[in-house]
DNA sequence: AATGAATGAGAGTTCATTCAT
DNA sequence: TATGAATGAACTCTCATTCAT
């Protein structure tokens, strides 16, 4: 760790380098080179703050798991009641999802490169989904679930959804509002909550009820 | 392509000896070197049928994709009517997912090795999948749903609970009962079928109302 | 050597497509697997017929310098007199460098793949020359030289031209009759035979007297 | 490029190492290694100041090209007068190709390795004899010719001489003087300058008129 | 005579990491 | 603290050649 300020201002162009470098490159095509290159200092300085290109990506990944946690309870806090704030803390979720969706590269990408970080980065957000999802189902206002399968399922469709609307589209950064939308009334759905099924809760025989996105 | 028996063997053990390599060690770790020696051939020889350690990943992705597709209509095929069809092609997908999680590590590494055949992959389970959304809501069993989304919805829950149950955990190979049903349910709700709710559909005030799995 | 009818065909064929590929390719560049893919048969014929890559290409500079050879006194025949006769075999020569650009590639890529045989090809055809520039000395037809040396010279001059004019030049095939002129002059004036200058024998004061090629 | 002293000192090295091997092994023989360890460098150091194998060879080409325009126009520069300067200038050029013969097989193999350079070496000095031709017709000090294509002829003399006296003798470094005085007068024939004829200029009629050079 | 599968040495090149300055 | 030269293992890929059929 840096002992000055000097020090404390290089690692941090470091870290900036390198989220930008693993953002563009993946971290496999990302080089140390081209990170310290981007950081404007010489090889060997890396090595004065990490000990491995790998150490530097861990670095990373529990970072941007801190910052989509931290995006969550924040959106959460807007929440004026128990119900509102659920709610709220997952459309930050989504949010984030959707606005980082590089971001989401790099998380994804530790499964083949730091699966220990990888999985950890899943486990914390569960962790608080589930508390969440235990704090409304203890108001009474979820249908009767699994907190944990629901829990997963739920960053399952982020994940993915964010994957197809936001990377895969020609302008990222943003999920089509007709697609959030249609994600918003499926989770209502999965949680029990009104508002899955529009006015009527009966699957209605007309074909007409399917809608195609995009 | 090899023109002989021989080499049709050679050919083969080599595609089998790739997709064991990439699944234990995933692409970048994976090396040709690895491959050939896990096949008992020479180095060389790998050139004689692929022109590249990309193209034979590639090929890979293309074969799981067959077969989960395979596995999918097959499962279909064995409903009595068309409601339990498509129950039974939903449910090929996830045993599938949930059987070959590892297969999946090679899909997902995709990701970041052949960026088209991991496009290529999604868009064609999920095809098949909207087809199977507009059948069934054709025949008024859905509730009013965008099938294109849903279907994203659905893969991402598929996927990440192979990850999680089958990927993560000691015995691999099986997605522990209480928490395929658990998913079975969450997707009635989600497809607005009955069974998603466990005999009332209403939420209720209880938090005995949320078991967790494991 | 073959033993069969069969045989000869495919020996011969293989040399005809050696000569189209170290042509096209060079030696380096052209492989064992593509002079047998364009000779229509397997690789492993390749070496029921030749011992080694290096040895094919030996035996065409072999070949090569038989026909140069060969075209010059072809050429020298068809002179009615001792004089014309070496003016004609000369012409043959460098025509045939002229005309076979791309041939005098291999043999000067002998310096580098077969020294050996490069150096009886230049050898070869040194003799030839040295042998009639003796001749036409005897007959009083040439100024005061050394055939050896003078033999060489004219040698450099013929495959310097044939780079320059046709292999640089886009429309391969021929040299421009002007440059073909300019050096047949040159040539009669280091043999000292008339014709060296035009009309006059002593250089004049004008500058007019430099023309330029293209 | 190097930043350091030391940096410059190793590129060096590489670039002499690059030369000896080169001209030891001719281009496809030399392998990288080879060259780094005449270095005394390990491999990857080479990749440090040069980008590939070709690259180093390129540079090569071109610093040849330039010592001999520079060794050429220092010969000019001792001459007295203009007429000498430009025997000078000659003499210089056959003096190089004579005392480097092996830095000219460098030269000629960039035909198959790098046509580029190749060309670019032959027309760099092409200019300059032309040029100098120029200046002497324009004193009227030349026999009637063309500057181009007489200079090519010249150039391919240098060439061919330098071959086959120096590269294939024993003894390198040297065209025996004999030789050396035949080329002389046979370059006074060409460019029509008195001395090209020893004492008289027709052509006599007796054998003795030949001598043979070694 | 012909095939084509198989070999394996060796090539050029990259890059995470170390170290002298 | 910072530099940047140096390392060397590891990689992908090519190809002349051999050999079983």
């Amino acid at each position: 760790m840096p002992q000055t300020e000097r020090g404390m201002r290089t690692r941090a162009s470091l870290l900036v380098a390198a989220e930008a470098v693993f953002l563009e490159h993946g971290y496999h095509e990302a080089s140390v080179v081209k990170i310290t290159e981007h950081a404007g200092v010489s090889q060997g300085t890396f090595y004065l703050y990490f000990t491995s290109k790998k150490q530097v990506f861990d670095e990373l990944v529990v970072d941007l798991n801190r910052r989509v946690r931290q995006a969550m309870s924040e959106g959460a806090a807007t929440g004026r009641d128990r119900r509102e704030a659920e709610h709220r803390g997952f459309e930050a979720f989504f949010r984030f999802t959707a606005e980082h969706p590089a971001l989401y590269r790099i998380i994804r990408q530790a499964e083949f490169v730091s699966p220990e970080m990888h999985k950890l980065h899943y486990t914390r957000i569960v962790e608080g989904y589930v508390a969440a999802l235990q704090r409304a189902a203890a108001e009474g206002e979820l249908v009767e679930l699994d907190p944990v399968v629901t829990s997963w399922a739920l960053m399952g469709i982020g994940e993915i959804v964010g994957m197809r609307w936001v990377l895969w589209d020609e302008k990222p950064g943003e999920v089509p509002d007709t697609v959030m939308a249609e994600v918003a009334r499926l989770i209502d759905r999965i949680l029990g909550m009104p508002g899955g099924q529009a006015a009527n809760d009966r699957p209605r025989k007309r074909a007409g009820g399917v809608k195609v996105a995009r």
